[in-house]
DNA sequence: AACTATTTATAAGA
DNA sequence: TTCTTATAAATAGTT
């Protein structure tokens, strides 16, 4: 802008393009410090070297422009916070689901260990010495007759040698397909409240 | 820097500083556009007018603001990469954690459930019709002797009605304190894999 | 907002 | 490179 009018257009000459550069860098961030300095207001200037892409030259400070980007980025926080909304209801609802599927397959595994379990004994009480087929459906009316009893034999004398921590009280439970019977043990949301929060 | 020479510091005129202000930031932002074009070079300013702080001015436009803004935040990335993996790491210990913290927490109530069966199955097999007292540990040499048995008997007329999905295949663990017992049914660490990753 | 006297910025040359 | 300087551009005060 001095000697001769030039048109803004890309600078081919490395020379002089440098050169402009240098000059135009220096006058912008004079011009930015002036008019924070004038009229008290927030601004920055960030500009590449084209030679040091690594290190562009800011005004006033890495600091300063810092404070202003965060300034800046207020402007624009809306839609930011809504995608992080998005996001966080979606690991909400993840987390949500694996406590879920975490709880049914305690349950399920639970079912199966009583079923077992509870097969194991009628099959033992009912046949060890005497044969080798089972079946097991015709032991369900046994559970019903029988656990109210045992209920009230485990309750009477709590095994304290074997079971320490096990609590007191009934939780109804269903026992695979023999039923709903009424078994002693602490039900499975005692550990389900034990998970830790992540 | 016509018809006089300002010095620069704060127009303390609102009316005067509010025309600067245009004037110039209208120049910077003109001044920022020449060197972009010129140098072929990113660069960006950001302006607050003091009378609209939600709305700063740009250049070259929000998204060019936020394009450089993100260049010049990969300089200063080192420390917050830094943090976030620090972060980062922390939350796979806390998971981590929970995870064990939660296989503990299940085999600890197998455990009692286990045992409490257990003693359910001997204080029914020899007192329920002789005595309201019984001492479990007196029943221990029994669990020894006719565990073995039970396992085979089990496994050879697997309880499809009761339990159809429990697997076949021994599982050593404790049984409270009654020792160590080969015992029939899925292990902890089939729940374990089954729950999902958060 | 438009004008214009000046200052400032800067392109080209030394 | 940096310094110089002629000239373009920006702009303070005015209208």
């Amino acid at each position: 802008m001095a000697r001769k009018k030039v048109d803004i257009t890309y600078i081919s000459n490395p020379t002089k393009r440098k050169a402009t550069f240098k000059k135009r860098k220096n006058g912008l961030l004079k011009k930015v410090s002036e008019i924070s300095t004038l009229c008290a207001t927030e601004a920055c200037a960030i500009i590449y070297s084209p030679d040091e892409p690594a290190k562009p030259e800011v005004w006033p400070s890495d600091q300063g422009v810092k404070s202003v980007i965060s300034s800046f980025r207020e402007v624009s926080k809306l839609e930011q916070s809504k995608k992080m909304l998005c996001q966080e209801s979606l690991l909400r609802k993840n987390l949500i689901k694996a406590q879920e599927q975490l709880k049914k397959l305690k349950t399920e595994n639970r079912k199966k260990e009583m079923s077992l379990l509870m097969s194991q004994y009628f099959t033992i009480e009912n046949n060890l010495e005497n044969s080798n087929t089972v079946d097991l459906n015709d032991n369900s009316f046994l559970a019903d007759k029988n656990l109210e009893e045992i209920r009230m034999k485990i309750d009477m004398h709590q095994p304290q040698e074997v079971a320490p921590t096990v609590e007191k009280g009934g939780e109804t439970m269903y026992l695979g397909d023999q039923g709903l019977v009424n078994y002693h043990v602490q039900g499975p949301e005692t550990n389900g409240d034990a998970m830790p929060n992540l």
